[in-house]
DNA sequence: AAGTGGTCTAGACCACTTT
DNA sequence: AAGTGGTCTAGACCACTTC
């Protein structure tokens, strides 16, 4: 009687009578608005609606699926919590996009100890493809020596060389990426990713630790050799926990700091 | 007729009628479980509830605020979501605590990049009492001056020196706190700050820099002098946002690194 | 005025735990 | 069997945005 489509199993019977759904079994026993919230995220996956575009309104989904609005919305709430989709009373809710101030900060963790840098430069040092090293082949989850994108850049605030980063890009995904291209681009490197090659990253996992300047990062970061450093190594991940990108910092934290917020 | 209790005042109209509440004005202005969630809070605040102990059911809360259990719910959501209360399914809802060895992890960032450690030493460095350096009375929120429970130690893991702490707590709410109880007391701190002082940590706010070791840090470390260390200064709150704890830490990440996801 | 997300209610049933 | 949190529905109204 109630959820029509056919995948979906109501395991827990809802209004009057006893519930029990529709034809045979019901194999994958979880809440309705767990499934929901799959088909929803997989069409987030597929591309159906894209980064920065308005998706169906509850009430039409709530069609779509057989299901009621509290259910859909139970659905949106935890996308929405998971930052996978953002809400906006009156207009409908959006497909998350790097593409705002909103969600600038939630990859940069790096602080300015007084206010804010008033200018920014980026500096691309390199860009080339090569083989996987064993250990990026195994983050990024793909065959050690399949091609991989590599960029190496510096970023200064206030003219004072503050980051210097090395990142390892499956060549399958970033097809075309060129120095070029990633000077040229203002904005976020995220924003790139997002709008040139259709990857959205949704997560990341980084390890943190201090490490002594060496020789060549010493001179691009214009400081003494031995100076420490923050190394911080990330792993992104896109829907469906893929890893898409590896990527190694290195900061100076004379007058930066890394911000945590443990709640 | 809805929101019997005194002080709340319901905006947005249920079920029948236009829904005004009670007799003249709304200043509050915020949604019905908002109201609730304040009100949960406070208790919890004040030790009406006490960490690990089993709050009033959800029908209870409901029938003392004169209010919906759906409402109820909304706030306890919330609130769970913040870790300040743990749901158990067909036991109840209950006041978090530091006790358990599911919220261990939040506060304690440091892992082995191997394996987890066998064994974890403690030892207390130095106890006292001091007048409240000023950026530590900014910091907490006190007089510069306060008199702050000072304490020093060193954290092992396999026999290897790994963590070096300072702390500096208000004196006012730490009264009593001794070197000996710190050493005898068995669990993590917050463990014993909870049980011993009444003060629940919920939130912290962390800056992470590199440093070089200096003659002191290294020596109590085994470490060579300016070998890079990180260094994690950590400001700790309990409820109503009252900083209560200030803390550096100087972490050896030779074999450990700081994890942390960006999501 | 119409459409969207946001709040609130009331009631039913399920899953889990304890008595 | 009784109590608790967990899910689901249906309907009403509010706040905000757009037409």
């Amino acid at each position: 009687m109630n959820s029509a489509i056919s995948h979906l199993t109501n395991n827990n019977a809802p209004g009057a009578g006893t519930g029990t759904s529709a034809a045979g079994a019901s194999p994958t026993f979880s809440p309705l608005y767990q499934q929901i919230k799959a088909l929803i995220t997989q069409s987030l996956q597929s591309g159906e609606w894209k980064p920065g575009e308005l998706i169906p309104s509850e009430v039409e989904l709530a069609n779509r699926f057989k299901v009621s609005q509290g259910t859909v919305r139970k659905a949106i709430d935890e996308l929405s919590a998971e930052n996978l989709v953002v809400r906006r009373q009156g207009k409908g809710t959006f497909v998350a996009t790097h593409h705002e101030a909103r969600s600038q900060f939630r990859f940069l963790r790096l602080m300015s100890d007084a206010g804010d840098a008033l200018s920014h430069e980026n500096r691309v040092i390199e860009v080339k493809r090569l083989r996987a090293p064993a250990e990026v082949a195994r983050l990024l989850d793909i065959k050690s020596g399949d091609s991989v994108i590599f960029i190496k850049r510096v970023q200064s605030f206030d003219g004072a060389p503050t980051i210097l980063e090395e990142l390892w890009l499956p060549g399958m995904i970033f097809k075309g990426l060129t120095a070029e291209r990633l000077v040229e681009y203002k904005g976020p490197m995220y924003g790139l990713f997002e709008t040139e090659f259709g990857t959205h990253m949704i997560r990341a996992a980084e390890r943190i630790r201090a490490v002594s300047a060496d020789q060549d990062s010493a001179e691009l970061l214009s400081v003494a050799v031995n100076t420490p450093l923050l190394s911080v190594e990330r792993v992104s991940f896109t829907y469906g926990d893929k890893p898409v990108e590896v990527r190694r910092g290195l900061y100076l934290t004379d007058h930066h700091h890394y911000r945590n917020e443990l709640s």
